[in-house]
DNA sequence: CGAAGTGAGTTCTGTTCCAGAACCCAGCCG
DNA sequence: CGGCTGGGTTCTGGAACAGAACTCACTTCG
């Protein structure tokens, strides 16, 4: 994985973005279906003005949305957007990881592909030559612009 | 993503070890290659008693080993373990994620598969029916105990 | 031989972040 | 009216963090 510095900028930024303790485990309820304030308070036994902020930082990052669902008692929930859902393969790469790299013992859950229950693999892939590869294959490079 | 409550616990247990502002980018560093203790605190510009924490939270959770690379002034270098690769997945997907999706102008750097040069991809793979496929279509699972 | 340099930290001092509990407020419900 | 619900904000400690300076055991340079 030789990579020029520039990127860490980037790197950096969707970590101050979701690299906290909460942020993850948010994203994470989101996805189990949770909507409503409350709902993540509960869930998550995190404390209220943490969440307020997280919620409204994530918000502003547009990883997820605020949507008013009712007026006269005015209620909201937070959903995730289009580019929070994208971030599910980073969840399940830390999932996977913690389950096989610190099970000790208890907790032992495993991503399956739901339709025939089989343990998922997470890979690489390059359309071009068809083919997997290892992380050891990965290079970065400037994105080519001439073909937009 | 449907999911019970269980696997939270490792989830928070995987966060509690890298779910910080610093320790993703020092494996991002370890990764390109870095090694010394001061190699990172000048790469990353990270506070010094911070990279000691940090590596040796690393250390104790199975991601780094410390060795030591020479005697008489004895010194140490720090390197991941194959969990600590192992953890690439990750990576990758975090900065992918940013440079996808927080991309604002500049900073524009694709991971690619080093042979070719084409964007690699990441995705979801089904051993068994020999596919991929989306987040959606994932489920967690006990593991079966049946099969060792 | 002394001076300066190096690698790997530790100490010290502020600042920021976090947790918990309590409080607030609008609207609705009985 | 009086309490309940959802969605917050305020107000405290305590923990984690950042930056700079200091230490210490060597090694190397002049």
């Amino acid at each position: 994985m030789a990579s020029p510095a520039s990127d860490a900028t980037t790197l950096e930024r969707t970590l101050q973005l979701v690299g906290d303790r909460w942020s993850i485990l948010i994203i994470r309820a989101a996805l189990r279906g949770l909507r409503r304030f409350d709902e993540y308070q509960a869930d998550l036994g995190i404390a209220r003005p943490i969440l307020t902020n997280r919620l409204r930082r994530l918000v502003d990052g547009g990883v997820m949305a605020k949507e008013q669902y009712q007026e006269h008692p005015p209620r909201y929930e937070y959903r995730l957007t289009p580019a929070g859902v994208a971030l599910s393969p980073a969840l399940v790469a830390l999932i996977r990881w913690g389950e096989h790299h610190l099970a000790d013992g208890d907790a032992d859950i495993v991503l399956v592909h739901g339709p025939c229950g089989t343990e998922l693999e997470q890979g690489f892939w390059c359309r071009h030559c068809a083919t997997t590869f290892q992380p050891t294959a990965i290079r970065a490079a400037a994105r080519d612009r001439t073909a937009p």
